[in-house]
DNA sequence: ATGTATGCAAACCATTTGCAATGAC
DNA sequence: GTCATTGCAAATGGTTTGCATACAT
């Protein structure tokens, strides 16, 4: 289980919008919210859906389960990463860190830390904007795949070698 | 037109893909870029499409512009960004700093300009990973969206004292 | 009792794919 | 001539929507 202290906020953040909207306190809200921050780092809506499953015997339909994350995203409990080729969705509350490394051969996320960026961004003022959180992605290629290719330009050199050599 | 040099590079990194991957240099390929580097800033598909028919009396197919996309955004010529309900993409070649300042209630897009952060990021070294760019996203609230809260507040205040006056 | 939220299936829409025709090499 | 590329139309797949039902208030 996470933080409690942050639950506790999360938690409020929801009651506060839904009391204050005359929104309903559904058992989905409440279970969906309880199972994304249970969730370490990114999920799929596939991964969420059979967390709910499994761990809370809950079952949720596709348009419940859009429709929630939808709201949480406007409450900010909740960012959206659109990778290529694949959507994924990651708690956000008291995280306003989202630096992610993505491998651009491979497609890899990675999620990295660094006070450095972070600080940076919260000493920019921006004129005529409230920021309230950022999400940074690195391009570039990790090592596997800098290895693989690596290993291919060996391979390269040998063949055309042996080819010098008939 | 954009910075000749620019141009040059841009060009030379398509012809030595192709070349080295025997893979056809196409009226397409070509005209396309060209055109992306001639718009400034974001552009949808949309809108690449009718750039090519009015500025280049050039008509391209859905599955080609989407192709030829793909194939530039692996050359990292191009970066797509994939906001709340629509997708823009940009050039990006020489241009590696990509901040974005996105409104999270009306959606707008700012590009925006921190060397302050550029250098965080530059500063900041990644283990196991060849960085080459990075797209920032800082979400908040945009003045005009700030002003328009602000104005709806004071109205219910108003609304208050009147309704206490009854 | 009222009207919001859910589940289901259908609709939607951006993107991809299959295939025949075109054209770069 | 060969085979990659294009264009078209159909398929795909993630997300949204419409409507009847369920249920929080």
């Amino acid at each position: 289980m996470i933080n409690i202290e942050v639950w506790k906020n999360v938690l409020r953040i929801l009651d506060n919008y839904l009391e204050m909207n005359n929104h309903r306190k559904t058992p989905e809200r409440y279970t969906i919210l309880k199972a994304i921050y249970n969730i370490e780092g990114h999920f799929t809506l596939e991964e969420l859906s059979a967390k709910l499953e499994h761990d809370y015997k809950f079952r949720v339909s596709r348009a419940t389960l859009y429709n929630t994350l939808n709201l949480f995203m406007q409450l900010r409990l909740v960012i959206r990463h659109r990778f290529q080729g694949s959507t994924a969705y990651e708690a956000c509350y008291d995280n306003t860190s989202h630096c992610h490394q993505i491998c651009t051969v491979c497609g890899k996320v990675t999620e990295i830390k660094s006070t450095l960026i972070e600080q940076a961004i919260d000493a920019t003022h921006f004129k005529r904007f409230r920021k309230d959180g950022f999400t940074l992605y690195v391009y570039g290629i990790c090592s596997v795949c800098q290895g693989k290719m690596t290993r291919q330009k060996n391979q390269e050199k040998k063949k055309k070698l042996n080819d010098s050599k008939l």
